[in-house]
RNA sequence: GGCGGGGUAGCAAAAUGGUUAUGCAGCGGAUUGCAAAUCCGUAGACGCCGGUUCGAUUCCGACCCCCGCCUCCA
């Protein structure tokens, strides 16, 4: 049975879908104007990793992840480069689209963009205002009345009274009550007419909060299963939905929500706003994209994750072990290694890991037993083991590349992201080509026979300075970057 | 100030009222021309102080420290 911590109640529970063997799930995405750092990796990698083992439970899921392509900041950044939100929030989804395939991740089912969904937007802010939750400022500006929400607060954890709005932000006189937030902004004269959108308010434009309501109720019904996104949408952003979405609709609007800790650095949060973030594709041109996603699943995806280099080596380090064991596993006959049988569930090891990812998504713990089947897939050189340790690993969208690609730092696919090419490592003062590589462990293989040691070692350190380290065997010698 | 999360061995990171987490690094051994990889063995931990208990890292209380939300943020 699986369990999830549901942000709502801050408890584990039984996770018991709507409709049967059926799962609606909708994640918070991208404001895009810029390019995904890796708080972003985090949630897309996370919630990746649920859709799949919903989906390896069995479960028939429908998985929506939306585009912000409507804001303050895209408005801002579009005017200073000059070119219309269109064409910057269409270049940054496609970025984003590239980081996300990097990485392993599968596109969710849905992917609205909010200015696809304005007349939703503008039908659901509708009934808010037929249903009084809703009113227009003397700015032109249409609220949501937060106090005749009673249930305002209930996911946060936060009560009106505490919230002491104003204490950070100055108080927008134009609202009846300072936790008010906004539904719909009038249009401003100095903005382009790409942001302006016919209403019975007024031309204008949605605020934030409401396209999420909107676009949820929309594609998976208004009242759904799972609701995700990164910790600091908890507050207010999915308190707001739930007052917007339940206001409308008059019903429950979501069963249980799930909040990804953020990525740190030097133990402080990764964000935009205190400039200390390094971008998906700034990480991919020093580390392979998988032991990218590999670090982020090797941390519970509640807890806070630090980020530095030697994490992510460490992280590399792990990985290599896992692909090390599966080098042995014989390609199955007429098939590339992107296939892959199905699990067999029955299995001790395959028991532990369904265990441990059932108990709300514990990736640490899983991963744990993917060392411990190959630990002893090692020592009984069963491809049995071999081959259930590849198809875990692909439940949480891992170990599917053929070993010696990845090993050797090559990219499976081709992703249009540049990415770790074979160029070896910087501090090498030679940089080989695999062809130079093989004329040079044939060279040693010569070396070796006439018992020239002295030369066979030669060749090896010269190739290790570059960083790649030979591996004999008694089936010959093969080699993987350090 | 309000609310919430956390402090586990050198680093990372889980579980757990009594029994090996796991990975990297370390140490000893097997293997190897020597290495690498692999295997076997080994050391090392639960912020601090009390309490409950036959027994607490795990439960309870106080304290110290860190982080987050309360503003846009994944």
């Amino acid at each position: 049975m699986l369990k999830i911590h549901n942000s709502l109640t801050r408890e584990k529970q039984n996770f018991i879908p709507i409709e049967p063997g059926k799962v609606r799930m909708y994640v918070c995405g991208m404001t895009v104007y810029d390019y995904c750092h890796l708080g972003h990796a985090r949630v897309m990698v996370v919630f990746d990793m649920v859709y799949r083992w919903l989906k390896a439970s069995g479960l028939d899921v429908t998985y929506v992840r939306n585009i912000t392509d409507i804001d303050d900041k895209i408005i801002k950044r579009a005017a200073e480069n000059g070119e219309s939100i269109h064409a910057l929030t269409q270049r940054f989804i496609a970025f984003m689209h590239e980081d996300e395939r990097a990485l392993g991740v599968l596109p969710p089912d849905h992917e609205p963009r909010a200015t696809q969904y304005v007349p939703q937007m503008l039908d659901m802010i509708a009934r808010l205002e037929a249903n009084g939750l809703a009113y227009r400022a003397s700015d032109g500006d249409v609220n949501y009345s937060v106090r005749k929400f009673p249930e305002y607060g209930r996911l946060s954890g936060k009560s009106p009274e505490d919230l002491r709005a104003g204490e950070r932000v100055e108080v927008d006189a134009n609202k009846h009550d300072p936790l008010d937030f906004v539904l719909w902004k009038h249009a401003k004269d100095s903005e382009a007419e790409e942001v302006k959108w016919d209403s019975p308010w007024g031309k204008g434009r949605p605020g934030w909060h409401i396209e999420c309501s909107a676009m949820g109720s929309e594609i998976l019904g208004k009242h759904f299963d799972i609701h995700g996104g990164g910790a600091d949408l908890q507050f207010p952003h999915h308190e707001n939905e739930i007052a917007q979405s339940e206001g409308a609709h008059r019903c429950r609007f979501v069963n249980y929500w799930m909040h990804n800790g953020f990525v740190r650095v030097d133990s402080e949060k990764m964000s935009k706003s205190l400039g200390n973030f390094f971008t998906i594709r700034e990480v991919l041109k020093k580390y392979d994209a998988e032991v990218v996603r590999f670090f982020i699943l090797r941390a519970h995806y509640r807890s806070p994750l630090n980020y530095s280099d030697a994490h992510l080596d460490d992280a590399k380090g792990a990985l290599t072990r896992l692909y090390t064991a599966l080098k042995s596993l014989p390609l199955p006959s007429g098939e590339g290694w992107g296939g892959g049988g199905a699990v067999d569930w029955s299995e001790p090891h395959a028991q532990r890991f369904k265990a441990a990812m059932d108990d709300d998504f514990n990736t640490p713990e899983a991963v744990a037993v993917l060392f411990d089947l190959a630990n002893e897939a090692n020592r009984t050189r069963s491809p049995q083991l071999l081959a259930q340790l590849k198809v875990l690993g692909a439940t949480v969208g891992l170990l599917q590349r053929e070993p010696q690609d990845f090993l050797q730092g090559r990219i499976t696919g081709k992703p249009s992201v540049t990415l770790g090419e074979l160029t070896v490592h910087a501090t090498g003062t030679i940089r080989h080509t695999p062809e130079s590589i093989d004329y040079l462990i044939r060279e040693r293989a010569t070396a070796k026979k006439s018992k020239n040691f002295a030369e066979a070692d030669r060749i090896r350190k010269e190739l290790l300075e570059t960083g790649i380290v030979l591996e004999d065997s008694a089936a010959g010698t093969t080699w993987r970057r350090a």
